[in-house]
This record gives C-alpha cells, structure tokens and sequence, in this order.
DNA sequence: CAAATTAATCGTAATATTGCAATATATAAA
DNA sequence: TTTATATATTGCAATATTACGATTAATTTG
C-alpha cells in the first residue's frame, strides 16, 4: 500500500493533515520564518540564507504554494514569495478550537 | 539523499516540523478529535471508529505517543490513551506567535 | 539578438510513510 | 494452566518525500 485513506475521513480532518504536512518539514517552517521576518518576499534570498540547493528550496516553495500557505507573483525575471495571511489565519483557529476544547474540560486527565 | 537536513536548522524549527509531521494525516487528526470528545481514552474503540486494521491505529498511535502528543497507561489488558494537554499547547502558541506576527504588521501584502 | 539572471522542472538515488496480514506479547478470566 | 482479550511488533509491498545536478523556460539587460 502506501497510500492515505483520504476517502475515510472528513475533508476537514484531511484539509487539516495537508496543511500540517506542507508544514512538516524545517526548512518550510524556516521560509515561513524569513518571510515573517523580511515581509516583503524575494526567493533567491532564501536560496543564500538557507544551506539547500536552488531545486530543493524550489521544490520546498512549490509544496508551500500547493498548500496555499504562501503567494507568488511574478516580478521581472524573479518571483515574489508572501505568506497568505488568510490560510494560517485559518490554520491556526483550527488548532485553537482543539486546544480550548482541551482546556475547557482540563478535568479529565486520564493519564 | 532523501534524509532531512536537521543539523541545519534550530531546534525550534526542527520541533514545530516534528510535531506538524506527527499531525499530518487525516486519521491521526482523526484519533486526536476523537480523543477530544471521549477524554477519558479507550484504545480498542478507536480501532472500531475508524476504518483502518489494527495494526494501522497501533502504528499512529506510536507516532502520536512518539511526538509526546498523547500518553499512555497500562489499564488492565487494555491501554489507557489521552491527549497530552501542555504539548497541544505548546505547539498552540508557536502558531500563534507567527499568526500573531502576521497580523500585527498587515501592511505588507506583497502579492 | 546574445548573454545574463532567476526560478521551475526533470531525472535519479536514498530514505520514509502508509497499510495490512501474521505473529508476538502481556494481562485477565475460567 | 489454558483461553480469551488487547495491543504491539514484524515483514512486506506500494507509494511519497527529500535532496541535488543538470537542464529548461522566461525575462531583462547589453
């Protein structure tokens, strides 16, 4: 096998697995940091800040771009790479719904 | 090659991909949902919620336990499991942190 | 147009993940 | 002690991921 049940779960659990996915690697998390830090987005800047090749640190944006966690607009010869607010925005209420959840009835601690 | 770079990113980055990675599929976002509703954690019933063998759920719950995201004890014959509250939290937070950011200097929408 | 710049894609090797049947392990009940 | 119950582990096949060199594609500059 080697291949999700996609089909045996809501779409919601599985939007969630992808957007957990797109985000399960250190060096996606790293360019999700350099473009909180430098906002505006240039790529091959994240070429010279991280130590990946040219393809990988593509590969690794197109994966990001699939999950529709960050934007690309064409600029010149360059791409201009931006987080996409609405998506992590979106992201994040998800995980906030499951940790209130937790929270609200803390009682039961099993184990 | 095919193995991850770990050395070359921070421990920060290298845990949020740890903890993303161990939330992402569909039936282990599953199991954490269904572990919400039920708090108090039965094993055997997650194998009849979902439509995955035995040996699957065993093996996602390994990974769940693996990222600390859930605990386990021994009860009897059976296996006791429940969402490990302060991890949710912790990983809660870093998204938080890097929405929070984004929000915060909304100005910059490149794209 | 030719050369340079920037990013995507292709091909490939190494490794990881997913899923299951079969088996093993450990405890409880008869 | 044998049997039943519950979960973990093993082995395997199918597929996905990670990484990179080489190449391609598109645009800009000289």
């Amino acid at each position: 096998m080697g291949i999700t049940k996609t089909d045996a779960f809501t779409s919601n659990q599985n939007e969630m697995a992808t957007l957990f996915k797109a985000m399960a690697h250190p060096a996606r998390i790293a360019i999700i940091e350099f473009l909180l830090k430098k906002d505006k987005c240039i790529c091959g800047d994240i070429v010279d800040e991280l130590p990946l090749a040219q393809a990988t640190i593509s590969q690794h944006l197109k994966e990001l771009k699939n999950a529709n966690l960050i934007k690309g607009t064409i600029e010149g010869t360059a791409i201009c790479y931006c987080l996409n607010q609405d998506v992590l925005t979106e992201l994040n209420n998800k995980i906030n719904l499951i940790t209130n959840q937790l929270i609200t009835k803390n009682s039961s601690k099993c184990c």
